[in-house]
DNA sequence: AGGGTTTTGTACTGATCGGTTGGTGACCCG
DNA sequence: CGGGTCACCAACCGATCAGTACAAAACCCT
């Protein structure tokens, strides 16, 4: 399995240039069509999202997303980004508070919140957009895992300072217990996408706190 | 959105003639064949596993595939049947346990085990199965979800049984708890999906269980 | 051995896949 | 207002998609 990166930052590469002074500018926003080909993705996967399904979602034509855009995987990849810019984002940022407990409890609500978002597809592109493959975008699957992976990691992180600073129940290793936040949110994913409500979702962490709460 | 049964009986259908007496027999099991479809939807999705990639797994050409199962979509609703028979059927006889606890861990344990059994791909067909589709094939993923809430529902019965006999903690709703488990044990189905290990799915669990470990 | 019946394998169908070509249109600069 | 440069759009490309036609092969029965 060949490593993959996730861009987390927004993306500056060679093919995006800068708005050139001469030539027809362009009549549509980059960002814009983005956001719109994300929720394809989001909706459909990317094989389920074929060019037709996102042109006709992005409201450009086929030679226009290439131009801009590469091909089908790069704007795979400028759509994930994007998705992790904004979406994951929050639950990430919700990591930040002062318990280990209130950290994963913000980090699950804000994951069940956005989970179940009315402006979105419901459910999470990082499961949705392929989790498995036809053979040959076996790459998609492992770019998605990669962030997967990447927001596990920042659990954990949290979870390691909170060990030091003896803010979690005795002998609970900071790794599982990510796995088991990560896991649960990934759950939840799966309910949302086949219609769970915001309510149904949040009862679960409910329960899942439970685990955290007997001290010591 | 339009109703979805799952068929977890042996199929015997009109399709799946008796064997003639007369004419050409064949030269395959049927019940083999299925199995290895199966795996290929499991490792492939529905969409990602083309019917190149099927005949080819499965050791058959495509006349013979039509003639056996009519298409590919009822191939597909073979398989499942048949996974749901053979995979989720463990994990939903683990719920006969004597308590709550004990049903709901047996049942997490089934599952991790499942879903990390090298006997199989890795994680779950009724989530690799194709959780996100192309327009035209939304029914499979409507299929697949009908079967992750018939699953849900049997952990539920469980439950609200333990309920009646006094056997959860006060005020746990048993529905809740049925979404709970049934969340982590999907969540576990992505990880296994991107290469967690059984052991990192029994940590997990370890630490669900003490959302439960509470008693009145 | 020969007729009836079913499976097998090759080769095909129209539709759609991701991706591209080439001509036209729209803008800036001189 | 003319030349240069880029974006837009329709139509197209070969490859692959799910599904099928047809003839040869393999069996049972008489």
């Amino acid at each position: 399995m060949t490593r993959v990166t996730i861009r987390t930052e927004r993306y500056t590469g060679a093919m995006s240039t800068e708005t050139p002074t001469v030539g027809r500018p362009r009549a549509f926003d980059e960002e814009t069509v983005l956001d719109r080909a994300t929720e394809a993705f989001w909706r459909h996967g990317y094989e389920g999202a074929s060019l037709s399904v996102l042109t006709s979602a992005m409201g450009i034509n086929r030679p226009s997303l290439y131009a801009a855009f590469g091909n089908k995987e790069q704007l795979f990849q400028r759509a994930f980004a994007r998705y992790h810019d904004t979406q994951v984002a929050n639950a990430r940022a919700a990591l930040d508070q002062p318990t280990a407990y209130a950290s994963i409890e913000a980090f699950l609500r804000a994951s069940a919140d956005g989970l179940t978002d009315r402006d979105h597809p419901a459910g999470c592109l990082s499961i949705q957009g392929g989790l498995a493959c036809s053979p040959e975008n076996a790459r998609i699957s492992e770019i998605l895992a990669a962030g997967r992976a990447a927001t596990e990691a920042a659990v954990e992180e949290r979870l390691s300072r909170a060990a030091k600073e003896g803010d979690l129940p005795d002998g609970m290793d900071p790794g599982a217990l990510a796995r088991f936040v990560m896991a649960l949110s990934e759950g939840h994913a799966v309910h949302a996408a086949s219609g769970a409500s915001r309510e149904d979702l949040h009862a679960s962490v409910d329960i899942a706190l439970r685990a955290l709460a007997l001290r010591q």
